[in-house]
Order: C-alpha cells, then sequence, then structure tokens
DNA sequence: CATGAATGAGACTTCATTCAT
DNA sequence: TATGAATGAAGTCTCATTCAT
C-alpha cells in the first residue's frame, strides 16, 4: 500500500467530481448511479468511497469546488477598471460561453439545496459573496464619482443582480433564447437608462 | 361501486395531484415516494395508478394543471387597463403571495424538464404563452400612445420579462430575498426609467 | 334483479371461457388478466366472479368443456367402419383442421396441469377415455378378423397413440412442421408395416 | 473482493441456473418468484442480477445450457455403430433416466417459447439440430446399404422422430406411462416391421 | 344480477454502500 | 490504497379479488 502524494489524491478527488458533475449534468442527481460515475471517472466503487463519503458529499463536494472558482474569479473582477465591461464580460461567460449542461446541472444543484442543508450553505455562500462584493464596488464606484446611476444605486445595484439572475435562469431553462444577443441589448440599455460609468461618456 | 360521475373522477384526480404536489414541494421529485403520495391522498396505489399511469405522469399532470390556471389567469391580464401594474400585480401574486413551497417545486419541475420531454413541453408552452401575450399587449400599448417606452420597446419588453424570471428565481432560491419590497422598489425604477403609462404622468 | 334462465347462465358462461380461452391461447395462463378475460368477454369483473370463483376456475372449465366436446367426438369415432380412417380423420381434425393457437392452449393447459390437480384429473380423464376406447374398439376389430396386425396387437394400439401424441406435439411446437404431408404419409406407412382393415385388402 | 476468475463466475452462474431449473421445475415459471430463486441457489438479488439480467434471461439460459449439453451428446449417438440402439439409448435416456420433473420444465420452456422468441430461438434450434442430425446419419446408412429400410426411408425417419417426441410428451404428461417397457416393446416392434440393422440380422 | 372503482399484498428490479481480498 | 462482487432494503407498479351501490 504505497502511500499516495497529497498531489495524486487530490489529482483522483478532481477526477472523480469531474465524472460526477458530467453525469448530474446530463442526467441530473438522483436518476445518476455510482456505477456511472465510476464508469465515467474510471475509478472502483471502493476507490469512489475512498474520496467521498456518500452520494450527496459528491454534489457538496462541486458545489464547494465551484466556490473556489468562483473565488477565484471575483479577484478578476476588481482589476477590471470598467464595472459594467466587468459585469457583463462575466455573465457572457456564464450565460453563454459555458455549456448549457453546465446550467442545467445549476438548475439540479438549486433543486438539491432545497432538501440538503449542505449544498444549500454552500450554495448560498458562493451567491452571496458575489452580490455583496459587486454590490461593495459599485457602491464605492457611485461614491468616487466613477459611476453615475440614474437613480437610488442601492436599487439599481439590486436591479442589476436580479437582471443577472434572469439571464442566467433563462438561458438554463429556455433553448430558445439567445443569450448573446440579449444581453447586447441589455447592456445598451443599462447605460442608457440605469447607470453609466464615466469613462465611457463622450465628451 | 357505481360508475363515478366525470366530476367525482376529475375531483379525485385533483386530490392525488394535491397530494403529489404536497409531497413533491417538501421532498422533491425522486426521493418522494408513491406510498408517500397514496398516504398524503388518502388514496391506495392501485386507486392512484387508476387515474395516473406513472409517477412522471402526476409531474406532467402538475404541469399542465398550472398551465390552465394560468390560462385562466391572463384573460385578467388583458382586463387590467395599466399593464405595468399588470405585470406588478402578477409578479406579487406568484412572488409574494404564493407560499415559497410552491416556487421551490417550479425549481424541481424545471429540474425534471430536464428530462422529462413532456414536462419540457408543457412548461416551455405555459412559459411562452405568457410572455407573448405580454409582449403582444405591450408593443400594442406603445403603437397606442397609451405606453411610453423610454428605449427599444422590444428590447424593454425582453428584459421586463427577463427581470421577472429573475425575481422569481432568487425568490425560490435565496430566503433572504424580501420580494414584496424589492418589487415595490423596482417598479418605481421601471417607471421612471424604462417605460411608464401615459395615465399615471402627474400632469 | 331478475332472474336469468339457466339458458342465459349458461350463455353467459361460455361466452366467458371463449373469451378466456382466446386469452390464454395467445398469452398464455399466467400473463393474460382477468381485465383481459373481462374486456375479450364483454363483462364486468364482478359479473365474470359469479360464474368462476377465480382464475384457476376457468382453466379448469375450458379443460372440462374440451372433455365435453370429446365424449361427444367419441361417438362418432365408434359409428365409422373403418377404424384407421377413424384415427387419421380425428389426426387431421385436431392436427390440420384446428389452428395452432388452439394447440399451443393445450401446451399452456398441460403446464397448468403440472400444478394444478383439477386440471391434471380432467386432463387426464379425458386422455385416458378416448385412448381406452380406441384400444377397446381396435382389439375387437382384430379379435372379430376385421382388422389384421402385424405384430402384437396391444403393442401396435399403443404404438398408435404415442404416434398420435407425437404429432399433436410437434404440430404444437414446430412451426415448421407440415402436418398434412406427414399424416398422409404416416398412415400409408402403417397400414403397409403395421396395421390394416380387412375390407382395405384388394383382392 | 477481487476479481473473479472465470471459472468461479461460471460455477457462480451454473449454481444459479440450478437453482431456478429446480424452482421452474416444481412450481411453473411465473409462479416461481426471483426470492424463491436466490433462496434456492443462495444468492442474494442483487447478485443473482449481476448474472442474469432478468426472471426471462434464466429461461434462456437453461434452454441455452441444455443446447449445449446435448451438442455434447450429439457426438456420442455418431459413435455408436448401431443407429438404433442409439436412438433407443437416448430415448431411455431422456425419458426414462431422467427425472420426471425434469420432462415437466420442458413443457414449461414449451409454453414460454409461445411468447418468447428467445426461448423459442434455442428451443427450435436444439430440436432441429438433433433431427436433422439423426436424419442424416440414418439415409447415409442406408444409402451405405448398414440398414435396412422396409419403405421410404425418408417417411420411417420423419416417423420415427414424432415416435420419439410422443414418447417425450406422453412421459412428461402421464404418471401411469410405463416408458421403459413401452420403449422395449417399441423397439421390438421398429426392428420387425420398419427398419433394421444388417448386422442385427441373424443369418 | 351487474357494475366497476377500489384494495393491498407482493412481484420484479435497482442501487448506495460495504468488505474480503 | 484499491478492487469489484455482494448485499438487501426499498422502490415502482400490477392484478386477482371484493363490495358498495
Amino acid at each position: 500500500m504505497p502511500k499516495l502524494t497529497p498531489q495524486q489524491q487530490n489529482d483522483r478527488r478532481m477526477a472523480i467530481l469531474q465524472g460526477a458533475e458530467r453525469c448530474f449534468a446530463s442526467k441530473g442527481f438522483h436518476p445518476t448511479t455510482m456505477q456511472d460515475i465510476c464508469r465515467e471517472a474510471g475509478v472502483s466503487p471502493g476507490a469512489l468511497y475512498l474520496y467521498f463519503k456518500s452520494k450527496e458529499a459528491l454534489i457538496v463536494g462541486i458545489c464547494e469546488r465551484d466556490r473556489q472558482e468562483v473565488m477565484a474569479g471575483i479577484a478578476q473582477i476588481e482589476a477590471v477598471p470598467n464595472l459594467l465591461d466587468a459585469l457583463q464580460g462575466m455573465l457572457v461567460h456564464y450565460c453563454v460561453n459555458e455549456p448549457v449542461s453546465r446550467m442545467k446541472l445549476m438548475v439540479e444543484i438549486f433543486a438539491e439545496a432545497n432538501r440538503n442543508p449542505d449544498v444549500a450553505a454552500t450554495v448560498h455562500e458562493t451567491d452571496h459573496l458575489i452580490n455583496e462584493r459587486f454590490r461593495a464596488l459599485t457602491l464605492q464606484g457611485v461614491a468616487d464619482g466613477r459611476l453615475i446611476a440614474k437613480g437610488d444605486p442601492e436599487l439599481i445595484v439590486d436591479t442589476l443582480i436580479v437582471l443577472s439572475d434572469g439571464v442566467f435562469w433563462r438561458r438554463a431553462t429556455d433553448p430558445t433564447f439567445d443569450a448573446a444577443h440579449f444581453i447586447d441589448g441589455l447592456f445598451k440599455l443599462i447605460r442608457s437608462n440605469l447607470m453609466i460609468q464615466k469613462s465611457d461618456l463622450v465628451p
């Protein structure tokens, strides 16, 4: 029994999570069997249970990995000078570039959050993390005078957040929805009617 | 037992659907067992299968009943003179008055739509029905001059629809979300920045 | 509650038996449901159970009806002057003229006889009835000098009976078997090698 | 548990088939439950389904195993110098030495063949295999002059086959039938009236 | 006599999880 | 550590039979 390096251990964990994610995305959480995941990840049941103590732990694991990815991504928002560009970029990233299967997985995860508190906790934590970061940056921008809000800034931030939710949900849910085109128009509308970056103003 | 009247048959169907809905809302579709539903509806398994030929048929049944309710509700939108009021009313109705459990059920249904084409079809049909009706009424209002859009009317309609999705999704998903308060602010913002009913203008 | 005449009662019984037979022949005993039979016979479950107290009773009923038919048929054998003609006629009747479905039903019934003593009893009674009658007539013919047996008459009778079983079984079991053609040749062989009717001899 | 050798896997399969056969023979296919078979074979339901994917697959498995046994047995017929001895030996083997339960199982299998095409295919293949081999050997014997047929050889072969079917069917079906005694007499009759091996002739 | 809705035990099968090797 | 055969509880659905009307 040779001891695996932490690196190897983590690789294996991630491979399993990868396989589970593919399965859950295409068939849903409950219809996916542990055997499906084993096959997809190239791992035996015994080995799988060495890394995750139950099927539920796999969903929690996926959520936690997503949270880490998101937290890594937040740094990038902060770096971008233009906040609306950053928001638009994120929407394009998550709702246009990512495959639909990934978004269906999110619906699956939210359904699961209804009964698994661990999933709910992780999901909400991630959600609030992003929202609050976005809110803070925006309000600071308004305070700095870099952003001009055409109305109550708090309300506009909330509206932008809910709009993003809406885009996400519709894209995940409605195969006829043309996300790229809609986002394009939406941000024109936002910039002309709700909020604008000072630097975008043409003199 | 003699032949049941169609009325009685329908009552029994609806009672079962009621029970199933309660179970699905609280435990989710897959974790709910047929026995759970039988217990909840006060019906034997045999009787249940007399009215619904499978577990899947129950979800489809719930979707179809919802669609009928929605279609009945649409008539009321049309009757309301002020379209923004109507939209606001609907949002309040579905996202504030309805219990959260009902909205969680919707998440469940959308998850199920990912694998059951019948569910997907009914859900999308209902969804498009509402959206297209709302779009038609709005564009007509703009053409009539009763509504003043501050921008491309089509784009504004789409934005309102996506906003509604966002409110719905967030309410279903985030227990800390104060829907009533948000909707209130949102419609003030809409009226001042996106679209207004002529009759609302103060002279 | 008008009392039915015995005639009407019997008609209904027979109609049910008819329906059951069709079902059993095409789907087998166990895979056939009581509902199938009700549908086929145009009778409600309640009514069916008024005439037959269980599913098993239906098979027993079919067997008993067959026995009565056979017993009625035996008189005809006795009337025929030429015994080999009679036997050949019976084989042609049961193995060529009757539809295969009827013979498959017999396989079904024999399978059922393995576990239902009532079925077994009726089936064996019928079987022995025919065989013993045939044996008696043949031996009497040999004693009378009307039949010439080329060997031990008892043995030849047994052989003819087993041959008949074989034709029946093969026809019931092997869709490629051409019963008409085989029976034709078989009886030529019998007449030339095993037993002959004196009146058939060409002087 | 480590990987089982193919040998061990096959042993387990055969043990299950053995148990299933005992159950089917004594209670019939449909009345036997999977639990019955598990009990009889000393296996859990999960394990059983590892080796056979359905109840139907068990019958098919039994048929296929029988076919292999028969094919192994055919070599022996070919080795025996006297063909009638070989046929008689086979009849004694299958209709006298084998327990009746085994023959009842055959009735069950034929009944099942009426609805399961896989069963039908295997059964008919086995049947034709034996018959055609027997036919070929016989006709060759006649051509060689080792067998003397008292009539059309083809017809006599068919008759012998159907006679065998008859013996089988009667033994499976009629508990009063003395197969050993009958076969003894039958072959005397065959040798004196239908066909004889030259070497049997007394000079 | 007849109806047909209702019952509920029990059938087949699946699958998350374990554990001997 | 890893394997993969094995477990067995539990799920969905069927269907012979009953009984209120």
